[in-house]
DNA sequence: GTGAAAGCGCTAACAA
DNA sequence: TTGTTAGCGCTTTCAC
């Protein structure tokens, strides 16, 4: 059916393995022999069954990836950075997602481990237990996420939120909320780390108004907390909760950023369709994903790197203008706001 | 390293063969050694090497899955769909993503072809010939399309067409335009005609308003075509087109939906996220992503299949009511419209 | 019902 | 530099 190796070398009239070779490690064959051999197996449309190669190599030329859910517009920016990047390598990639079932993950993980040379877990929610269990099964990059000394993809969270609330503290905000993402989320804990730390050398307090799912609809169902956290000024979990507050309180009559700042994080492309268009901190997408990939790359040429390789990445807060209720207006008079209830 | 077949059969005190029978042919081994095999299998924590099995049965357990891109929030659904139904019927799902560029799709299909089953075109844009040369390589089954006789998962394009020109025609729109997506698009063509079918009958007419990107930013190019067409509505490619649309046409002072009536199709969830809300065709995107995987797993058991399998799915206009502004004050006058220029 | 042997397509030793 | 041999992990005839 398919032209295999042998098709080849009985075509070039050579043995299986100069055609092997002449493809793996050209190098190794001689000038002449090589182009015939590439030019044989050019005009009978060989391809490689890299299953079969694999099995003897033990590399398969694929990569796993799995994350939360592909719905989040944050997760496929970032696949997108992966498979340019993989594919620039020669590598595939399979792609699973876990529907933020945290004990999907590692069943997952099981499965995919014996396909692909190691797998990448973006913003994985698993158990730091379950995490090491991972990585002795296969190879394995985390992003957003720090675990003992497991290779990981972050962004500075800490500086973002600096960024964060010097932006509101300077539009003179002095109670802000944060709406958290799952318990489970690492970032989220982080994000809330960052954001405590960064309002002790301020002026402002920070109010914690519970976790919600990192959707739409979890921002939506914070609306209540929020209005009743008596803030000015909120930080959603993702841009995705900041959009489902922002309207639901509008839906409300809240008027926001009138009557109420609400920040995200992530950049989606969403956030910059809306109008007014959402202040969020911008994350380099596309950069995380390229980054995971050479990690692990780079974690498959050396598994014994002494030292586990790491990235942060920088974050930048995009202050939106898109509408003439622009962020400049955002700006909160410095005598004491109304509460706001419903 | 990793434990195999051998590993089991010594454990178990049975060879290699009756290992793999256990867990491939349950039936073909007596029922005591069975469970003796699967138990040590388990204590062992034996998985099966997928590739080798599939080296010798030519079945990888993979399905491959190239879409055009993963930034535009109706594929996500259709993934999903696609995953859940692979799992569950154990086949892994490769992702591949042509950043809307139709000449890597061919390519990427090549390159797919060995490690997976078959694979699933999502709204590709080859051209016929690379599509009949995909279904030579390996079983291919596409979505949103149609293509001599290649399995095929299709919305009901002609019908949702008309359900939008009745909607608008009764609400009084006797020009309504069309912003169509890439030339490429079998779906654009096919929404093209079947919105010049639906208005035949109808007291209004349909206006072309050249092609764009299938893309936000695609939408928001339209606006200027948009109010020199003189029309009162105007149907986007898609939600993606239409928001854009929208969006840009708010920036230049047109009321939406007061002064120009905006339809999209897909229903993609930032449709009801905005305010006021899209209307919009909405689409089975998870159903279509399972019936894909459906037809697929159908042609895999029986490839020669006189009649290639078929799912067209039903669609429906999704009037939205999300704020006061909403779609019945949409209605025009039936008095004639001021033009509506910049 | 079970085992022995052969081989899927490929690459890595080892010779030549 | 090239060919021969062996075997990756699995399934599948073919005997028993």
């Amino acid at each position: 059916m398919a032209v295999t190796v042998r098709d080849v070398a009985k075509a070039a009239g050579v043995s299986a393995s100069t055609v092997s070779r002449a493809l793996s490690r050209p190098d190794m064959v001689e000038v002449g022999t090589r182009e015939r051999v590439l030019r044989v197996a050019g005009s009978l449309g060989y391809r490689p069954n890299r299953a079969a190669r694999g099995l003897i190599t033990g590399r398969t030329g694929n990569i796993g990836l799995i994350l939360p859910d592909l719905a989040n517009p944050f997760f496929p920016s970032v696949v997108k950075g992966i498979q340019q990047q993989a594919h620039q390598s020669d590598y595939a990639v399979f792609v699973a997602d876990t529907d933020e079932d945290p004990r999907a993950e590692i069943g997952l993980v099981r499965a995919l481990a014996k396909q692909v040379d190691g797998i990448i877990l973006c913003s994985p929610r698993m158990s730091p237990a379950e995490l090491r269990e991972a990585t002795t099964i296969t190879p394995v990059v985390i992003v957003n996420r720090r675990a003992g000394t497991i290779p990981a993809v972050t962004i500075a969270n800490a500086d973002g939120m600096r960024q964060i609330v010097a932006h509101l503290t300077a539009l003179g905000h002095r109670r802000i909320g944060f709406v958290a993402g799952p318990r489970s989320s690492w970032s989220s804990r982080e994000r809330l780390r960052g954001l405590r730390a960064a309002v002790r050398s301020g002026p402002a307090v920070l109010v914690e108004i519970g976790n919600v799912a990192p959707t739409f609809a979890g921002g939506a169902s914070a609306a209540d907390p929020t209005l009743f956290a008596d803030v000015t000024a909120v930080v959603g979990y993702n841009d995705l909760v900041a959009l489902g507050l922002v309207t639901e309180l509008r839906t409300r009559g809240v008027d926001v950023p009138g009557d109420l700042s609400v920040v995200g994080i992530d950049d989606i492309p969403m956030s910059g369709m809306v109008q007014p268009g959402l202040t969020t901190l911008s994350i380099p997408k596309d950069s995380a994903g390229r980054a995971s990939i050479d990690l692990l790359l780079q974690l498959l040429a050396d598994p014994s790197a002494s030292l586990a390789p790491r990235r942060e990445l920088p974050t930048e807060l995009l202050v939106r203008h898109t509408t003439a209720v622009a962020p400049a207006t955002t700006t909160v008079p410095s005598g004491p706001r109304r509460a706001l209830r419903r």
